[in-house]
DNA sequence: CATACGGTCTGTAGTCACTACAGGAGCAAG
DNA sequence: CTTGCTCCTGTAGTGACTACAGACCGTATG
């Protein structure tokens, strides 16, 4: 059981969070204070680093913070059985799916516009004139 | 030529823009100050909804205040040219299609994961599984 | 042992694009 | 004349960070 200890920096290193973030996610109750030198300075353990990868992992998923404290079991909309974390999921799914959707019709739009620029130095443009309509 | 002079909330009533929000486009220079009455209130032409529409249609298409303001002509980063209009259309297409890409790969996960969710009572659940590694 | 340099601490301000609210003034209908 | 709506200004709140100021700490080097 290689039990480090890490400072800030170090769990900012091996995780790839921002150092700032790290503070930021224990003032907002994603991660526990954590154990502190004589000096006030904070020290990391093993189970700190998993607990911030998996707040990582569900942030790349585009879970927002409030759902992940659900999922940590954490404060008022805490999560205890799967059936409540799989709706959980459903609804952030049905979110990304409309978010697809939604950006696919602006791509569409967007690349049938620019393909009508003349893309030359007249101030006359195609983009300009869809927005105007 | 129908000239009419709108008030505040009949520009966003017809507009669809939130009442506080064309005060806040106008106080980041997005739309032109308005003419006022003798008490000071906001009278907005037919010009201003003109503008205040292709404002909404560029946010729609996902735009950046910054670039509306480029492609308004104001501020540093005026584009008066058609090609600049394109360039600036092609990055933020570029960007749209990054965030589709992202987004599909977090659809993939999140329903690979729920699929597996056995959905009942016990607090053991694929999609923390999955987070946890 | 002194000093320089970097890391850490706290609290706070800035970002983006709004949104909401407090507290006051104006205006039209009943 | 009063009620109720709109309008005004300025400011604070949102989410998820990111950055900075000013003070403290810890280590490597001369």
């Amino acid at each position: 059981m290689n039990e480090r200890s890490l400072r800030r920096a170090d769990l900012a290193q091996i995780t790839g969070c921002n150092l700032e973030t790290i503070r930021y996610y224990e003032s907002v109750n994603l991660l526990p204070a954590p154990a502190r030198t004589a000096a006030g300075h904070r020290v990391y353990s093993n189970q700190d680093e998993r607990r911030l990868r998996f707040v990582m992992r569900a942030r790349e998923l585009g879970f927002s913070l409030e759902d992940i404290r659900g999922l940590l079991g954490l404060g008022d909309g805490a999560l205890h059985s799967c059936a409540e974390v799989r709706q959980r999921t459903e609804i952030h799914l049905a979110d990304v799916r409309t978010k697809i959707a939604d950006l696919q019709r602006i791509e569409a739009v967007l690349s049938r516009t620019a393909a009508l620029c003349t893309g030359d130095d007249r101030p006359d443009c195609a983009v300009l004139d869809s927005l105007r309509q």
